[in-house]
DNA sequence: TCCAAGTGGAGGTTCTTTCTCCGTTTCACA
DNA sequence: TGTGAAACGGAGAAAGAACCTCCACTTGGA
């Protein structure tokens, strides 16, 4: 499976934009938008992607793909488990990754294997740093796994209003920051659904109750 | 100026829709839906608000109005600065006034004088709070007024996924909670844009650069 | 050089949203 | 309890937005 250079950069173009924008406007933007923001006609958008749900498919398996990368690196290369994932979500934060992959959770049939596997390889990378943190000592054991992805979440989606591009994005930032550094030897006692990934994953499958 | 008594109700139906979804879905709703939640005919949203623009406006003096209130009720009510601010975060959570206030920012005119003075009791009373907990100590000088809010709307906004609408809220209670803990007793140096009240307000004005 | 692979975008079609109009219902005062 | 002014709901015409196909043109690469 070769294919031609420009159709191959065409591709990634398209992935790209459709990302940004389904990050910034949820999984029901303009697919003539998209189109132009990656610099090609409509037509190629769906030549590669016969409809909506295949263009999402494809941005959301590359954004698992490189979540995943993403935690491994960093669980490889910080000897400390806490800076391990502060990497992570650092990293994660850049990519703009965690933004999207939420938008598109309603839309997606989340059993079908190929999105399913790339589910099941981020999530248990990003889980590991999670517990790593725990074990040291670092993360308060009350803070689990959903509450520090959803927290990225939160931060890395773009704030509404006429805010500057690059600005908002220095201000996640520092927001990750700010949250990063409340995180380390927090203590006290958090209320609320102490929800585990085994929890997430039902809720998305479709039942919405928590056992708790 | 007396309203017969089921209009006002509606009109008071119609803030509260309106409010609810503006801040899930952004200023672009389709009016139908908002009179549907609301309870009403479409008839009667026209009636009360001749435009978009119209309940926009009064979508956001309203939500403009509740956050002076409730900034000015936790300053009066806690001795402790901190736990001041802390109250008041929770406060305007429970009123999901900050996550509506940003979105539609982008579509009114803020040179508005109604608007205007309804922006600028706000944000007097919540910078109180904030120089308050400066003053006593216990929120570290780096975290701006503008940190705290945009914090606010980040944990306010309600998370695109599946779940279900009440487990949302109350996971934004509990990350809220997270966040006021890493707040108090923080330190350490953060980098990035230290925005201050008016820096934000010259960027809602149109520009979008910071002085830095 | 040549052609298969790739491309752009105009525009017909379909779906969504807006907003008016008017017959019916409800409040509130006597 | 009767009356009319005020308020209401919703159907549907008109406007607008998004979709997606078709085909004449361009380009990479052997």
């Amino acid at each position: 499976m070769s294919m031609r250079a420009d159709a191959r950069r065409n591709l990634e173009q398209l992935l790209g934009a459709a990302r940004d924008l389904v990050a910034d406007k949820g999984p029901g933007v303009a697919l003539d938008e998209v189109a132009q923001r990656a610099g090609v006609g409509i037509a190629t958008l769906y030549r590669r992607f016969p409809d909506r749900t295949a263009l999402l498919r494809g941005v959301v398996i590359d954004a698992l793909e490189q979540t995943r990368a993403v935690a491994e690196r960093a669980a490889a290369e910080h000897g400390d488990a806490f800076e391990a994932l502060a990497a992570y979500l650092r990293a994660a934060l850049e990519l703009r990754v965690s933004a999207v992959i939420p938008q598109v959770l309603d839309v997606l049939d989340l059993e079908e294997p190929e999105l399913a596997a790339a589910r099941e390889a981020a999530a248990r990378a990003t889980e590991a740093l999670v517990d790593a943190a725990h074990v040291s000592g670092d993360l308060p054991k009350d803070v689990t796994f959903a509450d520090v992805g959803m927290m990225l979440v939160r931060i890395a989606r773009p704030l509404p209003g006429p805010m500057d591009d690059e600005l908002k994005h220095e201000l996640a930032r520092r927001h990750l920051e700010l949250f990063i550094r409340g995180l380390r030897r927090a203590d006290g006692e958090l209320e609320g659904p102490e929800l585990s990934r085994s929890d997430l994953a039902e809720m998305a499958h479709g039942g919405s109750t928590v056992s708790s």
